[in-house]
RNA sequence: GCGCCCGUAGCUCAGCUGGAUAGAGCAUUUGGCUACGAACCAAAGGGUCGGAGGUUCGAAUCCUUCCGGGCGCACCA
């Protein structure tokens, strides 16, 4: 509603500003002012304009308020302008007409056409996530949340996938492991993964150790130099025959790629995050992706032979942000896409693959189903024909694509951009975001607390990389596992009289609000330092802080034998609600109202900056700002019916809109806790 | 060497395309449970926004430079 008034609003002052002045102001700032006293909006226009008019802001102010009050009948909803400060234009609205379309639902539209396409998780499927892949599919999935078509919005068309690389070095790695470390066949594999299924022992959590144990084999300290190098070319022997497939090694490696994957599936719908496709490395190889965009890349000029220089004999291409080749001599900042004995790089194989993603690849995968949803079906890609399933649905037609990964990746990133946008694809180039964020590191003290021996040098930094190659990091599972044993204590102990079976649920959907928002309240680009005593606390700016507002709010309408709807519909109108919106003491209740209204606002900001962390600090601030009204009106014990029925309605659309911003988390509100 | 990111209260972080007195949480101190559940609320202390210049009506925000930290810059994936 607050987005839908701003909107008119701009529209009006525009129109005004170009039959005054002839000027159009490309973007208009629009504020709250510092306290409702002041209005509930304000606009900085006037300052803009002074320059411009070589006129004083305050005359340009009161100029625009007289035309914007001419123009009153145009704006509704809005009640006053009046000039204040150096020039504000401060807006005050009709509190009664407001809270009536409040109170009906009535906000703007957050939407539009085209087909968007998610990436996110992405782990390599050769051990258990950690909470560095939590943030990555966290981010990813709440930004889905925030775009897809649902009950409050039309959203934009959107798919999920989550890229499996099955035959990168990470998965050789663990294969190395299991055939050299542990000395097992194609068979011993087999039999190994099934006890550890029949004994329910988790595949990831055991391929954790085992990964770290290789990597600390292939630099193992006592070993002579030509043994290290020995065991240097058998990883290197075995990603090879990952690559070229059709051998036991390849079997092995899909074998525990695909148990692994499995695992992570269920680990991230602990987390309520699902999938709609996994396009896989393997199949990209055997599809021939590279090849087509091998010569899509030569046909559009992007890709050329270097003939001298230490690039000699390669295919390569300009890289982003460069000159490239300036006088005669070879450009030696270019990035070499085939090597010189043929192989193509990765950056090669990610152009193929976004070039695909944009449905401008002459090639597609074949299509499985992999895993079923309560609601949707999960496909992978498949390189055998046979196999393809073609009741598929279309992944590869995306207008726009956002790829969740990490900061680091962001020059290979910009690479790939530079290759759509060099081949001519400028629009794609456009629409490609790439997700950025930082990582999460463990504080020194969490590095300990786990057990791990920290060098001094270490301990002296603020944090740790978590590192799988080392082994050292927080499992997603164990800490969601920790996360909910807390809240199950707190739980038990709070409501003795509900069942176990829903006690559990309550803790679980603590647990995870927790995580969630821990995970989101921090800006993509901020580094988190990782401590189980701010990831397990439940007080303050956390998940739980906010379920337990809608909570208290649920419990007024049990009490008062109504329900949330009742109580809205139920708000009192006319010169009766006016009144009691009015003067300071209606303050108190209109604040609470106007800052509900403001969920579409603060979604389309958080779309258009592809930043989560404003939803989740709007959704605190309304559970801040209902607890404050929680404990300054006292709804139950209101002797006066109108008033009652205001205040009623007033934890209505607190509760309406908390549950809604907690939705867009990913977060549930318990019915107790 | 080049590129990107960061430096705001004791700690962890917000601060919307420059705008009104720089805000939260945690921690500390104090007050509030015979009123809708205290996973809560209220109050207090705590800031030369890394330093120095500059741009302008106005700078935490933009520009330059320096200091301090992080991450990239392979014929690795």
């Amino acid at each position: 509603m607050y987005r839908t008034i701003q909107q008119t609003l701009l529209g009006r002052i525009q129109a005004i500003l170009l039959s005054r002045y002839e000027i159009t102001l490309g973007q208009l700032a629009v504020e709250q002012p510092p306290s409702i006293a002041l209005g509930e909006l304000a606009l900085p226009v006037a300052f803009e304009l002074a320059k411009r008019l070589r006129k004083a802001p305050r005359a340009i102010a009161q100029e625009l308020a007289a035309a914007l009050t001419d123009d009153l009948p145009n704006l509704p909803g809005v009640a006053s302008i009046e000039v204040a400060g150096a020039g504000y234009l401060n807006i005050r609205l009709d509190r009664a007409a407001t809270v009536a379309r409040i109170a009906a639902d009535d906000h703007a539209s957050v939407g539009g056409p085209g087909f968007r396409l998610i990436e996110h998780t992405s782990i390599n499927p050769n051990k258990a996530a950690h909470i560095g892949h939590l943030r990555n599919a966290i981010l990813g999935d709440t930004f889905y949340r925030l775009i897809r078509p649902d009950s409050y919005k039309p959203g934009y068309e959107v798919g999920v996938q989550n890229y499996i690389d099955n035959t990168g070095v990470q998965v050789a790695d663990v294969v190395v492991g299991f055939t050299t470390l542990l000395g097992l066949s194609l068979d011993g594999v087999r039999e190994l993964l099934t006890e550890l299924l029949e004994t329910n022992q988790r595949i990831d959590f055991y391929c954790w150790d085992l990964y770290a144990r290789v990597s600390q084999w292939y630099t193992e300290a006592g070993a002579s130099a030509e043994e290290l190098q020995r065991r240097k070319q058998l990883r290197l022997d075995t990603l090879h025959s990952l690559e070229h497939g059709g051998n036991d090694i390849a079997t092995i490696a899909d074998l525990i790629a695909t148990a692994v994957l499995r695992r992570h599936l269920q680990t991230m719908e602990r987390l309520g995050i699902e999938y709609d496709f996994l396009p896989r490395e393997s199949e990209i190889l055997t599809l021939h992706f590279w090849d087509a965009a091998k010569a899509l890349m030569i046909e559009k000029g992007v890709l050329y032979e270097e003939t001298e220089g230490k690039n000699k004999g390669c295919l390569v291409m300009r890289r982003a942000n460069t000159e490239g080749v300036t006088g005669d001599g070879p450009d030696e900042e270019a990035k070499v896409i085939v090597r010189s004995n043929g192989t193509v790089t990765y950056v090669g194989k990610d152009i193929a693959y976004h070039l695909w993603k944009f449905g401008l690849l002459q090639k597609d995968f074949g299509y499985m189903k992999f895993h079923e949803y309560p609601s949707h079906t999960c496909w992978i890609s498949t390189g055998d024909a046979a196999l393809n399933d073609p009741t598929h649905p279309v992944f590869a037609k995306a207008d726009a694509i956002y790829n969740v990964i990490d900061s680091s990746q962001s020059d290979p990133q910009n690479n790939v951009i530079a290759a759509l946008r060099g081949m001519g694809y400028t629009d794609a180039a456009d629409r490609y975001t790439h997700f950025s964020y930082e990582k999460v590191a463990l504080t020194p003290r969490c590095a300990i607390e786990l057990g791990y021996t920290i060098s001094d040098e270490d301990k002296a930094k603020p944090f740790i990389e978590v590192s799988g190659r080392k082994g050292l990091g927080v499992k997603a599972d164990d800490l969601l596992d920790k996360l909910i044993a807390a809240a199950q204590v707190q739980v038990d102990a709070r409501n003795p009289e509900v069942p176990e079976a829903e006690r559990e649920q309550i803790a679980t959907q603590i647990a995870v609000g927790a995580l969630r928002y821990f995970m989101l309240r921090f800006n993509r680009n901020t580094i988190i330092a990782f401590d189980f005593k701010d990831a397990l606390s439940f007080e303050g700016e956390t998940g739980p802080y906010v379920q337990y507002s809608t909570v208290r709010a649920g419990n007024i309408f049990r009490k008062a034998g109504t329900t949330q709807e009742a109580a809205l519909a139920a708000l009192p109108s006319g010169d009766a609600l006016a009144e009691m919106l009015s003067g300071d003491e209606g303050a108190g209740l209109w604040e609470t109202w106007i800052a509900c209204s403001r969920l579409t606002a603060v979604l389309e900001t958080a779309i258009a900056t592809a930043e989560p962390a404003h939803l989740a600090k709007y959704a605190f601030q309304l559970a801040q700002q209902f607890n404050n009204f929680y404990h300054r009106y006292h709804v139950l014990n209101e002797a006066d019916p109108a008033r009652k029925a205001l205040l009623l309605a007033t934890a209505a659309v607190a509760r309406r809109e908390m549950v809604r911003a907690l939705g867009y988390l990913g977060i549930e509100a318990p019915a107790v806790m």
